[in-house]
DNA sequence: AGATGCATGTAAATAGTTACATGATTCA
DNA sequence: TGAATCATGTAACTATTTACATGCATCT
């Protein structure tokens, strides 16, 4: 069987540089996890398979035991299959957005803190990624990581606007 | 133990009105596709669980074996326990944006094809969403759905207009 | 020496997908 | 009567989360 999405995204990794399950399972945990999140008790198995697939392969073994990967010419070949598929794939899990249409059950007060708090939660989240822009090589094109970059602070902007229309659109009516 | 969030969505649509399986399938597969997905393989084993906790009940029988249900008080208990919850906990699934990160390893013009069809994708969905706004109630305040909604529309202008930039910054350069 | 961070694993449970399986009703 | 749609379920597999478990290295 082709891995899925993780194990492809471990492939995508390690194509710029060999790392160690640690170093893996801290980008799953910072810069990837905006995206697509993971713990190392999924990632350490994940490359136990990868490998016995002849996707990575073991480099140098590192000082407290730890165990560098790379990716292979077919791991390689693998990723651009899987780079290569255009057809839009989404099965999103957006449970806070999912709430929302079920807020009316919540008394005025409750539902406009809930909008609030979204609110917040997403400009906290941009003041982040503002970080990141200002420490990435500036917007040079060709950098793939500044164009995913801004995409997350598209998206925390309209949020952060969506919430602030919501708040108005209901702060405007009397609580019932 | 309390169920997950399939289950409170389930709640949340019979707090609107008594539905069958099927129904309620049919509303995963359409409105809430795009917050959250999920199919009736697992959707009738989660309603015998809620059925055994007693969050719902069975109410009438319907012609082809069709079983109607109905959100018990506890069930509503537990749905606004739910809804409550302001702290934000997001682990989204965007795999077409997690692809985005390593695109560079595919030749220049297959990139900005990606980068094209996401924004023919992203259109795509707007239309749709515009064509539910269309037919919802007219942005009256206090309609949960249509806020929802607009955070939909909102979050697909974001994404076809980041869409429509990288290309614009990709196209700039010659093609390597 | 104790705390923190590096480093890797397994076990158990829940969640989610895909495939298999069945039968009733309605409409052309 | 054949196709489409309504309607529900189970089985097998894969993915994900949470908890348990261990040990080394560095720094104070």
């Amino acid at each position: 069987m082709t891995p899925g999405v993780l194990g492809h995204l471990l492939l995508g990794l390690l194509s710029r540089s060999e790392q160690t399950g640690y170093e893996l399972t801290r980008a799953f945990d910072t810069t990837l996890k905006n995206v697509w999140g993971a713990s190392h008790s999924q990632i350490y198995p994940e490359l136990a398979k990868l490998e016995g697939r002849g996707l990575i392969r073991k480099t140098t073994a590192g000082p407290r035991g730890s165990q560098r990967y790379a990716v292979t010419a077919e791991g390689l070949g693998e990723l651009e299959r899987w780079l290569a598929g255009t057809q839009p794939i989404e099965s999103p899990r957006l449970e806070w957005m999912a709430r929302v249409f079920f807020l009316g059950l919540l008394p005025h007060d409750r539902a406009l803190a809930y909008l609030r708090a979204q609110g917040a939660f997403h400009r906290a989240k941009l003041a982040v990624y503002e970080g990141y822009a200002a420490g990435v090589p500036p917007a040079g094109a060709r950098s793939w990581d500044r164009i995913a970059l801004e995409a997350g602070m598209r998206f925390e902007r309209a949020m952060i606007e969506w919430a602030a229309w919501a708040v108005d659109l209901l702060g405007e009516e009397p609580p019932s």
